[in-house]
DNA sequence: GACTAAAATAACAACGTTGTTATTCATGAG
DNA sequence: CTCATGAATAACAACGTTGTTATTTTAGTC
């Protein structure tokens, strides 16, 4: 049987609505009082049932999260962090790996305050049930398949990719190779070719020194075997890679083919983590750093669940050069 | 604000426990009124409120994972399938991957059912702080720090590898690696290594005949570092690794290397996962299959869960061999 | 058409909290 | 010594459910 107020009523001689206060530092109950309370609460190990606090508070505390997998090395470090920035808040953080429209369902039946969406599709898409509107929806990232439904924080991505072109045309480079997911279903990668491709064009490149290079997922292995057919022909001066973990593998591969980064082939990768300082070669990151966006979605998501008249508001995260050692100028 | 009984009782004109029977089935209401409610909370959307329900009823019917990451492959496989098989005697499955200590705290104040955990140490190893005996807890493979203290499930790994050398052996393979992880932290890693080196005496394989490889870790990436090494020196005619994703790597090392699966080198695997079937070339796995696995996890804490008289027990699984087209007769 | 049994529905208590209102208990002023 | 004052604590209602108990409605009997 779990510990309740009611159990430490008992022991402590009080009546149970006394303990509440003393638990919650009301200023109306006798400090004495409230010390031995407490002390005999945390003897007792109790914890507050949050269903019964949720029920009479109206709101849980709580918000969840719908995401895929935690394969992704960068999405699973943005996860971390967005678990500790609505910690200070002091909420919770619960995740689910169900397909989005069961993982609403029951975050909906637990009273979540909020929910984040990583999918990449809409949640309503499936089974076209739609999400109940009376909760916040922050969404990361998903092409709006019916109007801005759903908050949103999203990363320019188009431009992160642009600027990696710009940079690397800064330095000289003339012949710049694109590696990423070429899949039609996902828009996010689409946008980074597309800024590849504008990229390529505002610095004069000409189309056969702009190569766009399916990897045709997003793994280290997706990268290294990109890596591979990368060194098969004419190389590049300089590679853009789509996601942490391509780069990951793409630089294994060169390294393995024997090129030295940056003195053979400069490299930028998308996908602002600390973790790119920590690869053989420090790599230079284009993106929101992931600090910022994990920021961004806890504050919208804190907005949207504070203001009940629903700012479904979208917030495009600027790109921001985070540079290292894998570029050189030539 | 969210829809509860009692606007469904205030529209369809009926007492709010009316409603509740309805929804929940009963044969107390007029079929006729009953489908009239149903109906009617279908269209509202409603969705009952899961704290109050589990305020009332002692159970939220839900239960908490307690995991590092979702990085690993097996792992992540594993976790899909136990969600599967509690969903089906209708348990919610809920995700975390925060300390251990804190994560039991906050599935305790959600008055989870139960918890299961992942991590490599115990719970409470960290601040000491004790796990409050009133939640069931299972875990997973830890190594049990202070005598049994929770139910566990767990594979027997020794056994698992001791198999794939005796299986290597009949087969005429006489000179065999290990590949695997062999940080001293990780207890698991330790008795697979013990497993070689004991199934090798028992195969009377010289010790120079059997090779541990400390990959370093568990992703592919240690796989295919694990794997280029091995052909630096005389090569094994098999190889055990010690997780799915060593083996993808190595997989992909070794025939990167000119070598061919199974004809110049055979391999057995760690983790009995589908995905082994999936690999360029479909690889003999050892260990208790995935989904007896994730059967045996559910169906134990089910059971822990149901008697209050907690049946603290440790179920140790069966490895079972699943041979496929990675080993080869010499 | 009054009476009973059964069927259908309504009313109520409880779950563990919090916030509000009511009660008790000192303390000090007159 | 009584009374007002304020501090400390107790009692109570409410949150959204479920299960139990009480009440109403319906149908069947004579």
């Amino acid at each position: 049987m779990t510990v309740t107020i009611k159990d430490i009523a008992r022991l402590a001689d009080v009546s149970y609505s006394t303990v509440s206060k003393a638990l919650n530092d009301s200023p109306l109950v006798k400090p004495e009082t409230k010390k031995r309370i407490i002390e005999l609460a945390a003897q007792l190990g109790y914890q507050p049932n949050l269903a019964a606090k949720s029920l009479v508070s109206r709101r849980s505390m709580t918000v969840g999260v719908i995401l895929p997998s935690l394969e992704r090395v960068a999405l699973s470090a943005l996860v971390g962090r967005i678990n500790d920035k609505l910690a200070e808040r002091s909420y919770d953080v619960l995740l689910s790996t169900l397909p989005p429209a069961s993982a609403v369902r029951l975050f909906h039946r637990l009273q979540m305050d909020g929910i984040v969406v990583f999918e990449d599709i809409a949640p309503e898409a499936k089974h076209n049930e739609p999400v109940p509107s009376d909760i916040p929806v922050l969404s990361i990232g998903v092409s709006q398949v019916n109007g801005a439904k759903y908050a949103m924080v999203d990363a320019k991505r188009k431009e992160a990719i642009k600027d990696a072109v710009h940079y690397l045309t800064r330095l000289g480079h003339r012949r710049i190779a694109y590696v990423g997911d070429h899949r039609d279903s996902d828009d996010k990668q689409q946008e980074k070719v597309a800024g590849f491709l504008e990229g390529a064009f505002e610095c004069g490149l000409s189309s056969a020194s702009a190569l766009v290079l399916d990897s045709g997922g997003n793994t280290w292995k997706h990268g290294f075997d990109a890596g591979r057919r990368l060194l098969l022909n004419e190389l590049p001066t300089a590679v853009i890679t789509g996601t942490f973990d391509l780069t990951a593998g793409l630089l294994r591969a060169v390294q393995d083919g024997g090129l030295h980064v940056p003195d053979d082939l400069s490299l930028v990768s998308y996908d602002n983590v600390p973790q790119l300082a920590e690869l053989d070669v420090p790599v230079t990151a284009v993106g929101p750093p992931v600090d910022l966006y994990a920021e961004h979605i806890a504050d919208t998501l804190l907005a949207i669940m504070s203001s009940d008249e629903a700012a479904r508001r979208t917030v495009l995260l600027e790109s921001r050069i985070e540079e290292r050692d894998s570029c050189r100028k030539i």
